[in-house]
DNA sequence: TCTTGACTTGGAGTCAACTCCAGAGACTAT
DNA sequence: ATAGTCTCTGGAGTTGACTCCAAGTCAAGA
């Protein structure tokens, strides 16, 4: 597979794919005799992998540490264990300040449908609904 | 109250208090007879929206231009519920991106804890789970 | 009043993650 | 075998969001 189909397949571009394999995100991609990269079924599910991860915000660098230690064999275990744990961690913390977010967005969201009904906003301007929800 | 304990308050620095300010991500807070920031109670709400909006990934300039429409008046309301939509639309997709890399990984965590205790991985080496939850 | 420390501004610097570019080599259809 | 299209590399440029700095102003205690 050609990095122009890969590119196609993932919604990345070129760049972003030769960027990734330099920054070490993706081991090395098999080339053709004259040097160009041939993505085979392997390479594609480290690009996926990449892709993945870092649509949900995962650095650069911890990806390619992963990376890095899965390419040095089974000593590496317990060391990606732990960076997969913390990567997890970081992502449940995200994920709860999103909701938090969402929760706000939702109540103001439901007020400005009202102001843009009746013309005027109900109570304070800026004031926090304090959401309790799980 | 001074820059330097809102700072405190809000767990950010007083330089990206500052930054905020000139973003227009907060509207500009009053200032005493010196020219010294002094932060009152509404300047404090707007902080605290900036903080929370910029924790879960909101643009400086998507806050910073609802801020803007906020201090233009009642013609904007639909404006602003536009882009507040828009950005509960945006911090949905990336919450469901979170989900779904959460899935990997746990699945991930779970194969090397057995890794860890076994001395092998489980299955190949690189494999998705194809989850179909929610 | 003097000193010490917090605060001010404008502007430059940093960092992560791309993104773009030039010049050269590879492949494809005529 | 030549035009036209991909792809290659190394390196420079961009963007967003801070972060740091210098030189000066302000304020509270001895």
């Amino acid at each position: 597979m050609t990095i122009k189909e890969v590119s196609e397949k993932y919604g990345i571009t070129q760049d972003t794919l030769r960027f990734y394999e330099r920054s070490g995100l993706i081991p090395p991609v098999k080339r053709t005799a004259g040097g160009i990269r041939d993505y085979g079924p392997e390479d594609l599910s480290w690009v996926e992998l990449a892709v993945c991860m870092r649509s949900a915000g995962l650095t650069v660098e911890a990806i390619s540490e992963y990376v890095r230690l899965s390419r040095l064999g089974d000593e590496t275990f317990p060391a990606r264990l732990q960076l997969l744990t913390k990567q997890r961690e970081a992502l449940l913390e995200q994920k709860k300040r999103i909701e938090a977010t969402l929760d706000r967005l939702n109540y103001k969201i439901a007020r400005y449908e009202v102001a843009v009904e009746t013309g005027k906003l109900t109570w304070e301007p800026e004031e926090p609904p304090q959401s309790q929800n799980k």
